[in-house]
DNA sequence: TCTATAACTAAGCGTTTGCTTAGATTTAAC
DNA sequence: GTTAAATCTAAGCAAACGCTTAGTTATAGA
């Protein structure tokens, strides 16, 4: 009855996500996108409705793409130990080739303005909000543990991880590695 | 012989500052500039060349006013507390009124692309690379601290700065407190 | 083969960006 | 008071932004 679509979405938001994880929201533009996704600005604009739709889809995919590494940490019973292993493993997430992306959510929670974009911002927290809670639950395990300290802990790494996310930018692989192994030194 | 200047060249770059620590670099325009700084496009470019020059200038102010609390830290001898002392310090410095703005260099370089502004990404690297040198300068004095590990520690509190930047934002002011004590526990 | 419909290309919409310029106004030396 | 120079206002520049739309092309059912 009609044409098809000579492109496969999931294809073209695996690219259009690469570009926003380098480049963050707002100083990625549209005709960056179409060059990069390798499709016009219409077909953009009618698969994903806007360059805010395009990019919450690419949130979806980062999602499912970390997922293969917050996994590991859901599913460990080693306590803070699994976190740890976390951090490294979010670093080599992270890498492209030598240099360093940092976390696309990070990135851009930064670049945001809360009021100018609710929307974004709403699938951020979100996604913070979770891992933190992964974290709070593998801290639990560890029965020798504080609990009345589990929260504050739980605070100190999310800290750490969001420094880890700006400092993958600035310090080179051996430094950040060295970050890592003194947040953990005292958990 | 001519005519007088309506405004303090001092006084507007102080509002600039603020403006820019608010909102960032590139989502300031121009527009809210001569608002805020409540004098024309023109005189803007007349006293300081373009937008670039105007936070240039930004910077260099936030680096005398934030001298107050680097001096404390700079004429401190009690070691690691010196620098506990500078991040409780910062906190309070990046406060406006109840919410937080983090660090105006740190919020920056999140957001410029090295390449595309090199000048600006100069001058943001020297001003954290001037307070790392502050960090090891503090640590070296405490006589029973293994030398080896102090520049491990250095970046390792750096990264806990950047993240408490970004962390200001999205924690309150309790929350934020108890991660510097506990970034603080181990050293 | 004809036709309806979705997908394509490419031009262009209105708005905002950083920056400039023409022209009026103020000021101080003469 | 005249004049020259700096400062002001306000309009407008080209380029880039997100997004739309007119017109062409391809495809599957009749």
């Amino acid at each position: 009855m009609a044409r098809k679509k000579q492109y496969n979405e999931a294809e073209v938001i695996e690219k259009a996500m690469r570009l926003f994880w380098r480049n963050g929201y707002e100083s990625t533009s549209v005709r960056m996108l179409e060059k990069e996704m390798g499709i016009n600005q219409f077909s953009i604009y009618a698969s994903f409705k806007n360059k805010e739709g395009v990019f919450l889809e690419s949130i979806k995919l980062y999602n499912t793409q970390i997922k293969s590494i917050t996994n590991t940490l859901e599913n460990s019973n080693n306590g803070v130990e699994g976190i740890k292993n976390y951090f490294y493993d979010f670093l080599d997430f992270s890498r492209e080739g030598a240099i360093f992306k940092g976390c696309l959510v990070t990135n851009t929670v930064n670049e945001i303005k809360e009021d100018s974009n609710p929307i974004i911002m709403a699938a951020l927290k979100r996604f913070s909000l979770n891992i933190r809670e992964l974290f709070v639950r593998n801290l639990k395990q560890d029965d020798e543990r504080d609990v009345k300290e589990i929260e504050a802990q739980a605070d100190y790494l999310m800290n750490a991880l969001l420094g880890l996310s700006i400092s993958s930018k600035v310090f080179n692989e051996a430094t950040l590695k060295d970050i890592i192994r003194m947040t953990f030194l005292h958990l």
